[in-house]
DNA sequence: CATGAATGAGGTTTCATTCAT
DNA sequence: TATGAATGAAACCTCATTCAT
């Protein structure tokens, strides 16, 4: 028999959440802020601290160097985006490939289009040394989901379906990143949906 | 074909060529060897003089400041790849399009993994404020040379060849440049090769 | 002898020791831990605490600043080396010169060769300003009560035994502290009480 | 045949001196005014820069951190006192030990004597992390130009030099560090110097 | 009394750029 | 034109100390 009271010593941290917590979320944020309206070159510790209300002190109290926090931020952010489509996969096992690739498709680039000008600033980020660590992590934990997925497809057994999925997801990744860095017009969204179904759909299907 | 009397238009610089030219592509190479060595962050323009064997008063004499030196840098790469992607698609006008394609990845492979340690380095380059007009520049030179190639392929006259052009670009640099920034094995090229003419050609025909 | 009486009008902390006596102690005891693993440049009051298991804030409620902590800690350390010297001095009033000299040499280096790590680390603490004044003071505890056994040996009258008593500290500390500082291997040590003696008794002598 | 005209061509260096080697001085220079006026805890890199009339930016051009600077000042002081040292004991070679002891101990106690809030200072500077490594190699050289001299001396056969040069030394060293470091009176000089001699001449008769 | 998150002045170091020679 | 010593603003990071809880 668990003992609720016993439980119910550990303060509770929602909805008047500790301190220290919320001192690093808004020092989460305020990275991000300042990425986005000073840029990677213009962001300093101590303008991060100060959007965030806080002393550079106490930066350091949760981060150990700059690094460290902007990687944190790039964790983050990717995590979210990877939970999507983690989700995603794990909701279509065993539908059509047509459907595979539709629900993939658009929950990616939906994940991405928001806080766009965010995905686009922690590029910078992954590109400093040591940031593929982080990138290729977060790229297994997506070919591990969609991989999942797609065996549960009907697909000729023949076909190496790991090393489709890592195509697949390069090609989603990469176009998407070439679109959100190059065109900032967000009208071409809708075309780039249906032409990245169709890319990934014929790949499949050809295999 | 080039135009052999555009080449006398400017002044022969071989085999004595000018004192500057010299100075100027000595920096150069010492900017990409500095960048290889010692990485982006390391870069300083008083390291990238000592390995030209100049001093920095005379790298500000040919450049206003660091950036336009790594631009410059930047651009010269990036038109050597291109080049080659010019040469293929003039080539290969109205060949079927399975030549067409395959031609065209082997080409675009082939550029970037030639000297592949450099391309990764300067994606970092043309990641910073400013770099994308360089980008968009070389972007559309590619496009261009891709479309007219695919207007001399017998396919549906429906087609919107212009933006299916930029959807195989994305395509291209996008996944080579996950290829190239994550795996550093060389063995897996051939399959990449392979892959990416199955997977533009596969879009192409389907649409 | 200790007087047993005086030991009484202090309150008996043990085995019951009042909370700050322990508290105080255990700031000691990790201050001259720090001070060994981590070395004086890297002693914070932060670290401090940590290892004595208290907070920052504990520390300053009996330490005024960090300065005050190191000090008391020297002013501990050089206590007990102080006593040692204090008591054979008193045992061996009037005895012969050369056992007078051979104890107060033995005894010396003894009580600095018990924790010579932290008897070098403690140096670096003397050396502070205002540390002058500590070692000063501890300086005369030390030629006093080696000037009252001096006083009960066997020596001619017109010698300055107070400037001999000095000389005699001066040299003891200095090589001493010369000893620890550079040579940290113990197989010396036996040579150097002998000359130290030698030394020492014919400076003495020759008065 | 040296060609004269081609020495020439090495610009002259005295008395105009070259322009780094008298902004080197000068930061040596600044550096021990500020380590006397300020201390050694206020010695900051910008405050020595500024005192030497120069930027900080400089001073990092002729020193990688601010330990070599210190260590630098270090060993050019400790040069000039070592060089004092090794001259004296050249110079008395085969004289009788009376005479040599007089003499190394008036000149070493010269050489320290002169700017002694500069060699005060000094110690300090000495105590750091890695300054060990400097005081051995000062050390090896004050005790093979003693070595040398002793070697001259008439002494019995079975005296172990080496080792008593090694104790003459830590004396010397250590008596004049304690007598600099606690009293500031210039009147005990004589008296030190004095017993400096008595107590080194009866120890090496000792023997 | 105890806690430890927060402070922020201040220190070290870097590096793009200039300019007298 | 070439040089390279000098510049100095600005970045990162530390840590003694405080004070609300």
């Amino acid at each position: 028999m668990t003992n609720v009271a016993i439980l119910e010593l550990e303060p509770r941290k929602t909805p008047q959440q500790s301190r220290s917590v919320m001192t690093v979320q808004a020092i989460y944020d305020a990275t991000i802020q300042v990425l986005l309206k000073a840029g990677h070159e213009r962001l300093t510790t101590v303008r991060v601290a100060e959007r965030a209300g806080v002393s550079v002190g106490t930066l350091y109290q949760y981060f150990p160097n700059k690094q460290s926090l902007l990687f944190a931020v790039l964790e983050q952010h990717m995590d979210r985006v990877t939970s999507a489509v983690e989700e995603v996969c794990a909701e279509n096992h065993f539908e059509p490939l047509e459907v595979m690739v539709t629900e993939l498709v658009n929950r990616f680039v939906d994940a991405k289009l928001t806080d766009r000008d965010t995905s686009v600033a922690l590029y910078r980020i992954a590109a400093e040394p040591g940031g593929n660590l982080i990138v290729d992590r977060i790229r297994l934990r997506y070919e591990n989901a969609m991989l999942a997925m797609f065996q549960t497809a009907r697909m000729s057994t023949s076909v190496d379906l790991k090393y489709m999925t890592h195509i697949i997801f390069l090609t989603l990744a990469g176009i998407i990143r070439g679109h959100l860095e190059s065109s900032p017009s967000p009208k071409a969204v809708r075309q780039l949906r249906e032409h990245l179904c169709k890319l990934i759909l014929a790949y499949c299907e050809r295999l």
